[in-house]
DNA sequence: CCGCAAAGTTAGCTAAAGCTAACCATCTGT
DNA sequence: ACAGATGGTTAGCTTTAGCTAACTTTGCGG
């Protein structure tokens, strides 16, 4: 039924580590998110469960081909809307937890137009 | 504390409706926001308790200062935000769902930001 | 005056998502 | 070989914010 706010930034925070270091457990995503273990072990229990992840018998997490598609969707929305903060002024600390906010609540339509302006905006300067 | 969404959700609402009718009371926020009247009841009790709104003994709700000044504050987001996105070739609909959702997670310094560059580009257009 | 409709409240359920405490299973170092 | 660290899970608490069911209060119409 899709993944709300809360999952997606488990998502997100995934495809970041695995971008970071060879492989992704989840006491690496506690330790990333300042989450407690229990909190992500439930967490990662549920992307399993909705197919969005693999956790293998060492405890190593894996995208399934939908997680991916959706970590990295996530992922742009996350630098792109900080990007075009950052580029209208806003320093990055702010712009990046704004992005983070907003990455999960925006339309894909809205996205898209913004995104957009950002890359015309950026041509032009 | 500071409100959460869904407290500056309920507070725009009053705020929107005040200004279609003269009085306010719990039955119209329930309707425009199609929730059940004991989720308004307990939502007005919060935003009462914390001192945002009166409830006067007819059941007619009154803003309180910082009340008023919170309510106008979203409701500005909510206005700049969906002109923005329609500014940038969003429809109507979808601009107004979206400044829905970010007015209540972006910081006033990015807001600041997005408002300033709505100001210019509506200029020069 | 009786009865109904409208407004509000109370009690209690649910789901999401954080937490702590406590436990289990390995793996490692002396 | 066994103690301790590391990683994960289970059970159960808390808050937020929606819900239904059922109650109270009030104001009318006939």
């Amino acid at each position: 039924m899709g993944l709300k706010p809360s999952g997606e930034m488990y998502l997100e925070t995934i495809y970041v580590l695995s971008q970071m270091k060879s492989c992704v457990r989840s006491v690496d995503i506690a330790e990333h998110m300042n989450f407690t273990k229990p909190s992500v072990s439930r967490a990662v229990g549920i992307l399993k469960k909705e197919n969005y992840i693999s956790v293998d018998n060492d405890g190593y997490i894996n995208f399934t081909d939908e997680g991916l598609k959706l970590a990295q969707k996530i992922y742009e929305r996350h630098t792109v809307l900080s990007e075009l903060l950052m580029l209208l002024g806003v320093d990055k600390e702010t712009a990046s937890e704004d992005a983070c906010k907003i990455e999960h609540v925006i339309s894909d339509k809205s996205f898209e137009t913004l995104k957009k302006h950002m890359k015309d905006k950026q041509k032009q300067q």
